[in-house]
DNA sequence: TTAACGATTGACAGCGTTTGCATAAGCCGA
DNA sequence: TCGGCTTATGCAAACGCTGTCAATCGTTAA
């Protein structure tokens, strides 16, 4: 097992000093053409690669990008552990890092004051935050004064920090027209909880939908738990106890679960209860009944979020994006039937 | 935004050297209880905690482990995209790993001979490998002398790093005595590609429980893509090509994937034919029908898979593990019906 | 001949760890 | 009481590896 070579082999080996080599490997205009070919040619003969930690020591960066993902119960995202839409993020996520040399590092913090020492300690290029947090994180990340972008978060922090964002209001109002127009007139809301402005704004989409089709809102459902099958299986019971003819639920996964419980009840979707989510993960195509949602293409904006990130670690100020969203109409929603419940 | 301090503002403070506030830090018992103290409350009063980087350049490691996925096309895990089974591991390994002050690297790399120089630039301090890679990745990982851990890995690759494994022979093996019991003498095995060593096994636990049961094994279904729902969606028509009455599937992904299939052709499952699959993940519990399946314990498996990572790390050489698998019976298998297909 | 300029280099910074040495303290016997 | 020895502490300096500043060297134009 032979020693990987150091700048210093390479300066020797080309008989030239170090700063000569670093100058050729950071591209700095002030080497000749000469001495280039043959540090070049150095580089390649000894298999000659920067070594990152000190490389990180100097620059004081690392070439690495934070996920901070939402912790629950001492485990990152329970979330993700079910719902496959972390996965598509973070996949798009690290293509679009791996093609411009940063690797993501994975975490889930327990406490806010731990982060900026873990961000500083790390000598982290920049974060992207997975949802909302509480808002003294964000206040610590601004002192360091470290790059990040924020998806899925509104209000205050964004007009600190590029965002982003889908069409929530929009996608929410898009299902429940739809389950409108199929003549339902007593439309549940189902989702975790309202004081996440996500979805907040897709209550209040659904509120205008409402509102423009000339039927009352109903009361919310809240779950208070994360989005997994669960809160989706255990909303069962306050849905059942209304008079809805049909459920719009703020995620997928809210609304397969959702699902289940009612057909363990002998309620058929959608022949008794029309259903509607949101995301458009890969499972929803392929359930039973394959479920009628609003689409956000996840690959795109893990990628749009990653693309952020970059730019504004190279000093830009990239814009805030808003992605559109588009409803896909499946089985899960059908027109009225006399005899709905 | 004050910088943050550093070794030598800690030992100005007390008064000492960075020696002695080195080896407070790092418990050399080279000090006297009293300069100790005094380290102690200056490092508290300043806030001061060492910088990785700097950690690294010296020591030689980073306190990062690095997780290998598969890639295909370009992307982490299009496996991981769908499958939870990933998230459900990688949640459990970074729950342990932050246990004991480790990061996770997150990535996949394109390239067999990327693999060294990545690890070595890294310097990561272990390797969890998530699946089967190409041998000569193994050889370059040996040759440099990195703790590894192996996940899901048989063959001659084992004898040289720990790995961790679950009964995958005794799980195909009980499914399909299941299915067998429930009277079916047509039982089709439906997996990715059985050159994989653990689809191998399966294999042979659904051949052993097939001659057990005085039935004849039929020729099996490959689909020769990943683990995802295509897979299974794509693999109906060979199903249905066949005169099998009962289905097991190496994953579950590919049995829902393949159940939505039937349904969209009017075959119902279990009535038409019953399915089993394996992992157990999240999804089979609320899917419709639920599914029959061979439970893993992946917590339990990336839990044990970091544990022995870590024992690794520490010089040890822990032993390979095999976790146990159990059936659970659900609603996508029934006993054969006369009128079956 | 000198000023100006570009290429090149030595030295240092970045932040810890570790080696080797110096000092102080503690112990023994003479 | 003192010299000589071991042990316990503490420190300066070197090291790990690269990036970058300031200074130097050689060269060319004026």
């Amino acid at each position: 097992m032979k020693k990987r070579p150091t700048i210093t082999d390479v300066a020797k080996h080309a008989g030239v000093s170090k700063a000569s080599v670093s100058y050729v490997l950071n591209n700095v205009k002030k080497v000749s053409q000469s001495t280039k070919e043959r540090v070049l040619l150095s580089i390649e003969e000894l298999g000659y690669e920067p070594d990152f930690t000190a490389v990180s020591l100097t620059r004081q960066r690392s070439q690495l990008i934070g996920i901070i993902l939402p912790l629950v119960n001492q485990s990152i995202a329970s979330v993700m552990r079910e719902n496959t839409y972390y996965n598509e993020m973070i996949s798009a996520v690290e293509q679009r890092a791996r093609e411009s040399g940063f690797d993501l590092l994975l975490t889930g913090l327990s406490r806010p004051e731990h982060y900026r020492t873990w961000v500083q300690k790390r000598k982290l290029d920049g974060l992207l935050f997975f949802g909302l947090f509480p808002k003294e994180i964000y206040d610590e990340m601004r002192s360091i004064d470290v790059p990040a972008v924020l998806i899925d978060t509104y209000e205050e922090h964004t007009d600190r920090y590029p965002s982003v964002n889908i069409e929530d209001e929009k996608g929410a109002y898009l299902a429940t027209r739809h389950l409108a127009e199929l003549g339902h007139t007593r439309i549940l809301f189902t989702g975790t909880n309202l004081k996440n402005p996500v979805e907040n704004y897709r209550f209040q989409g659904y509120q205008r939908a409402c509102r423009e089709s000339g039927i009352a809102s109903m009361h919310p459902v809240e779950t208070f738990h994360y989005h997994g099958f669960k809160s989706g299986y255990e909303a069962a019971e306050k849905v059942t106890a209304t008079d809805a003819t049909a459920v719009f639920c703020t995620s997928d996964i809210i609304a397969q679960g959702l699902i289940r419980a009612l057909f363990e009840q002998g309620i058929r979707v959608p022949e008794d209860l029309s259903v509607a989510g949101f995301d458009d993960i890969h499972s929803s195509r392929y359930s039973i009944p394959s479920l009628t949602t609003i689409r956000q293409q996840i690959q795109l904006k893990g990628d749009a979020a990653a693309g952020k990130l970059l730019e504004a670690m190279k000093g830009g100020s990239p814009e805030p994006e808003v992605l559109d969203v588009s409803l896909i109409v499946r089985e899960s929603t059908a027109p009225l039937s006399k005899g709905s419940a």
